[in-house]
Order: structure tokens, then C-alpha cells, then sequence
DNA sequence: ATCTATTCCTGGCTGC
DNA sequence: TGCAGCCAGGAATAGA
């Protein structure tokens, strides 16, 4: 499932390979993974280069002179580059002889193409990366729902995950369903300080391979390793030893310790 | 604002 | 061994 750090290494490990590089034409293969008029824009920008590609919380952008392309992998997608096409390749980018794939087996991914962002790239929260303490604990003030759905959305916060929720609260000693606007002053920076080391560590890690993420390269991650909570349902907490409880939350898996994260 | 259920999709798992 | 049935899950959507 890529989530932020998973696809920060795809974009890394893209860039040097389709930066500066012109669009020849795009072959869907599967429409369900266009969204509406992704398609004929895509032909308007075959032909020019790709100025830039970058992520967006969890979007890939790639950015040409006269319109972007915006993709989603959702939970099984993949970008590959020069990979051999096969039965789960929903979308071929050419790139001259090179061509970039989009792999999906659930074909929940999802394309954009247009003049500008899309909405659903536009409406996101703030990166991560770009908010601080302050900044956070305002966004926090007036809530009144549970941190665990709030860190999910991604209006609120742009580039989380499932995986990466749980270990945040983890690291933050932070029950899933406590009251996000109650948190106090230390508890909500603590937060923060624990989805910024998480998220720096898995990047640094290569990200997650937890189903089916690889990087461009087809490279996995190695963060799974590391993980503390997520997905190590009896396991020992790594902090106290306390087995690790699963409940579900907001339709999720929902990974915690309850010696480490009481519920108050 | 916040919550729940539903939908999309298919590999992998469970249980008989 | 075979197969039906169920589950996971990011995000949009509808409805409460």
C-alpha cells in the first residue's frame, strides 16, 4: 500500500529517468483506471517533456509545460520503469524507446490528466514535512472526532496511511480513538514529532513492502522490518513487551499497544 | 462536523 | 485437491 514514504522512494527513484524527458504517447489499457477526460488529455500531451515529477501526498505528479498528469496507486498500483508489460499493466507511458508502467492488479488506481491540478489533488491537507508544531496543534484545535480517522484524512493531513498512522500514535504513546482536539500541548507535539520521525524513517528505510509495493526500480522497501504495532496483532510491543491488540477503527485494522497507548 | 455503510477489485486465505 | 465464501483496504459517495 503505497502511503507517503512509498511513494516519495517512486518518485525518487523515477527522476532521473523521466525528468526532461518528452511524452511520446500514453496506451490505457484499462479505462477504468482513466479518470473522466484523463485520456484525451493525455493526448494533448504527448509531445512535450515532463518538466518535473513530484509527489503530493500520496499522488505522483508529473508536470509539463502544458498540463499535469496526476496518479493515484491506491493500494495495489505500481510504476515501473522499462519493466516487461503483462496481465496487470493498465497503463503504458512511452518515452521514446523507454516506457514507464503503471501495474495494478485491483485496478483502484487512478490517472488525472488536465490543464491544471486536479480537485483531488488541489483539496489536500498540508505535506507533513511542511507543517510544524504550531501549525499542527492549530489544525488539531476545535476537533471532535478521534485522532486515528482525522490522521487518515487526507484533507487534514496530506500523505498518511494506515501503516504509517499506527506507528505515528504508537511512537506518541497515543490511543487510536482518543479525542483529537483534547490532546494536550505535549501530547499533540509529540504527535507530530512522531509522524515526522516515522515517515523520515521509512523513506530512509525504502518504504514499506507490505503487499505489493516496489519502487521504479521493482526494488522493495525494508521498512516492514522495523514496524512496531502495524499488522503484529499478539505480537510484543517492542517498548513494554505488552501483547499488540488489533480493533477496527473507522473500517480499518487498527494496530496498538494497550500498556503503551492507554485509552485515558 | 462526524460517523457508518457501501462500492470498487482480486489474490489469498479459511473451512468444509 | 477443489472450491465457495470471505476478507483487506484508499478514497469517493450516500445517508444518518
Amino acid at each position: 500500500m503505497p502511503e507517503l514514504p512509498e511513494v516519495e522512494c517512486i518518485v525518487r527513484s523515477l527522476r532521473p529517468h523521466v525528468e526532461g524527458r518528452r511524452l511520446s504517447g500514453v496506451d490505457i489499457r484499462s479505462p477504468r483506471v482513466a479518470a473522466p477526460g484523463a485520456a484525451a488529455w493525455l493526448g494533448r500531451l504527448a509531445g512535450s517533456a515532463v518538466l518535473r515529477i513530484e509527489r503530493r501526498g500520496k499522488f505522483i505528479l508529473l508536470q509539463f509545460d502544458s498540463g499535469i498528469c496526476a496518479i493515484h496507486l491506491r493500494m495495489t498500483g505500481r510504476l515501473l520503469w522499462n519493466a516487461i508489460p503483462g496481465a496487470w499493466t493498465r497503463a503504458v507511458f512511452a518515452f521514446g524507446q523507454d516506457r514507464l508502467l503503471l501495474d495494478d492488479i485491483r485496478q483502484f488506481a487512478r490517472i488525472h490528466a488536465g490543464p491544471q491540478l486536479p480537485d483531488e489533488v488541489a483539496r489536500l491537507g498540508p505535506e507533513p514535512f511542511a507543517l510544524t508544531a504550531a501549525g499542527f496543534r492549530a489544525r488539531l484545535q476545535g476537533r471532535r472526532g478521534r485522532i486515528k480517522p482525522l490522521l487518515l484524512d487526507q484533507s487534514f493531513l496530506a500523505g498518511l496511511g494506515n501503516i504509517y498512522v499506527d506507528e505515528s500514535l504508537h511512537r506518541a504513546r497515543i490511543h487510536p480513538l482518543a479525542q483529537a482536539g483534547r490532546l494536550s500541548r505535549p501530547r499533540a507535539e509529540a504527535l507530530h514529532r512522531a509522524i515526522l520521525a516515522v515517515l523520515e524513517e521509512a523513506i530512509a528505510a525504502g518504504g514499506s513492502s507490505i503487499s505489493d509495493y516496489v519502487d521504479g526500480a521493482g526494488r522493495k522497501g525494508g521498512f516492514q522490518r522495523l514496524h512496531r504495532v502495524y499488522g503484529r496483532h499478539g505480537q510484543p510491543c517492542p517498548d513494554c513487551g505488552a501483547p499488540v491488540r488489533r480493533i477496527v477503527v473507522a473500517q480499518r485494522g487498527t494496530w496498538f499497544c494497550p500498556r503503551c497507548q492507554p485509552r485515558r
